[in-house]
DNA sequence: GGGTAATCGAGACGGTACGTCTCGTCTTCCT
DNA sequence: AGGAAGACGAGACGTACCGTCTCGATTACCC
């Protein structure tokens, strides 16, 4: 039994790993040093040693590239400590996940939705690659919740719109930070606001 | 003293303002028909029979032609009817804020907000001159309340956030309808979290 | 009577003349100092300073850009001094004809019988637009011999082919020199020739 | 003894001469199919299913694979019956010449000059190893009639230049039909122009 | 039958040029 | 003067073909 772990392998030379990273490195790189419009294909190829070529193999398109050095940056979750109530789960759930998007996450996240809002079909694969990651996190918690008898759950989705909602409205327009004293305020708001669903 | 109504009348030949409108509409058209990559100066340009020169006369940059010719669209907003309660008033408001995101307002907005995302010096004019005049509705519809007697009000605009990320939430990233229902059960959950609201 | 000269101008800025000359310089330069593959439109663009996009404004291709370029260089042709005999007229022609056809002239129809080999429809506009112009004189030096009553002449342009065939083959072939003695002994030859001729 | 005329194989797996045979075919059916600019080492990979790999491994470079692929086709030459006379040998000659002219050899031929146009070292071979039996053909005809007392010969080879001459310019320039009545005027016209060849 | 040496298909790689596009500016003539 | 027409420099886009290299797999001979 031990060619059946290589036995996947696709014909021809493979793809070398190296340059796949170092594409992607690129193209943070070059938004964080010269701001989104300097992410180029050309900027990135040379950057790297890298042919234009190879990263269109790679790649489709521009858009594409994009798309996939910032997913991995913009996937980080925070863990779900089960701290016993909503608020204290909330609480935890926030606070950790702004304190990712201060950091590269929260940039990364916003060229990500620039590029989405760009491109439908990317918006797409962007709601369902990623954001929904998040959303299934506030599921979680709010589930956990309803188990515990503390709030009752909508048949729909609404409430985790109405607790991520907020998050990327001040995510995107920067118009308060997201700092803890913000998560503690928003996990209270959220709890008492769930705590009143009733069921429909 | 003939001169001195037209005395602020800048020297030389006037801008013809028949121009001015039809690039704007141009530009909206074009998003309309061709999506938003199509909002090109060469295409305005072609389409409305003004000389690119004659545009940037007007218009300093693409993005200022962008976002003039669709901040007219974006900025409509509802009355504020007073209902007597806040529930009612946040049910009307979000009624009518839903029903106009639906139509070319919805999509407008979505243009402006991308901009915003690419440029942050338009992201400052964007939520100053724009989002801010929906803000300051809910603001009064919450202030209105709290003078009933209705809820407390923080110190700071949280609870606008609360209000309105959601809605933008919802517009971005299209991963749900913006209809009645689901303004009148927004409506329902910002009144039970607002009201849950204690002071700071 | 002034503006009938100028006025069928047509609307927009006019083409830059210095930039149509300095590119057809730069591709004869190119060819002369590193060879017919150093003809590139980036090079060209690169040694004179002219955008990509102001070459592909007057040039549809690259090959368009080539042929305008060496059409001038290719076109000398001699004077066509009458000599009073056919021998002294082909002698003449072809003294000055090899004469030039050793200098810059030659290279320079080698690289267009080179390009119209490659591209049928410019094989098409390089025989009637450069070849045919040679021709013409050969034709015109054998009218003349045929109005002095030294010849008859075939219906058909059998005799140019005669003619100048031989003079492309060793130009293209380079399998011997194109010097005065084999103008002198051509022109022998041709006169013998064409006087045998007898009317079809 | 039986290994003795297999002793000479190289090591190793040998070539697959389908393979060579295959790519040969695939170059010539690409230019007739779609045209000289059509040759190319992808195409003929894609279409063969041979690697490019496999391709270079036998031709060193694209040109090399032309250049051996209408090699074989191109050196067809016509039988040299002796009919008695000059005129009726020329005229055999060039009548069987263009026959195969106005065939795929006209093509092909019109390739290996291309080619040889565009690279020195190649010229110097093609006409050494192709040219130079067409001329060796045309020269034992000139013998056989200087033999015969028909003509005189010059000492070097420029009667031979003036019969291939204007068969070449027609098969490049495709001017005028290679057909029969052309072939015997043709005949016609070298017959009275080498009977006045003087001795020089 | 195992070793050696070359082939094979597949396909990534750097390089280089192609021809296109849009941006924002500049230059011409016309009204 | 304004305005249309359109050339201009700059520079990214995505594509094509060149000739090379890297895989794993496959023949062939030889010992």
């Amino acid at each position: 039994m031990l060619g059946y772990i290589a036995s996947k392998m696709p014909p021809g030379r493979p793809f070398n790993s190296a340059h796949t990273a170092a594409a992607r490195t690129a193209a943070i790189d070059l938004l964080e040093e010269q701001g989104y419009a300097a992410i180029t294909m050309e900027a990135v190829a040379e950057r790297t040693g890298i042919s234009k070529q190879a990263l269109y193999r790679r790649w489709k398109h521009k858009r594409h590239l994009v798309v996939d050095a910032f997913a991995e940056k913009a996937d980080l979750l925070p863990d779900l400590p089960d701290t016993g109530t909503l608020q204290g789960d909330l609480q935890a759930f926030l606070r950790a996940t702004f304190s990712m998007l201060r950091g590269t996450c929260g940039m990364t996240n916003r060229v990500l939705f620039t590029e989405a809002l760009q491109d439908p079909e990317f918006l797409l694969e962007f709601r369902e690659r990623h954001l929904i990651r998040r959303r299934r996190q506030v599921s979680a918690l709010l589930q956990r919740a309803a188990d515990r008898g503390e709030c009752d759950l909508p048949a729909d989705d609404t409430l985790v719109d109405l607790v991520l909602g907020p998050v990327w409205y001040r995510l995107l327009l920067q118009n308060a930070p997201l700092d803890e004293a913000t998560a503690d305020k928003f996990a209270k708001y959220f709890c008492h606001l769930v705590c009143s669903v009733e069921p429909t």
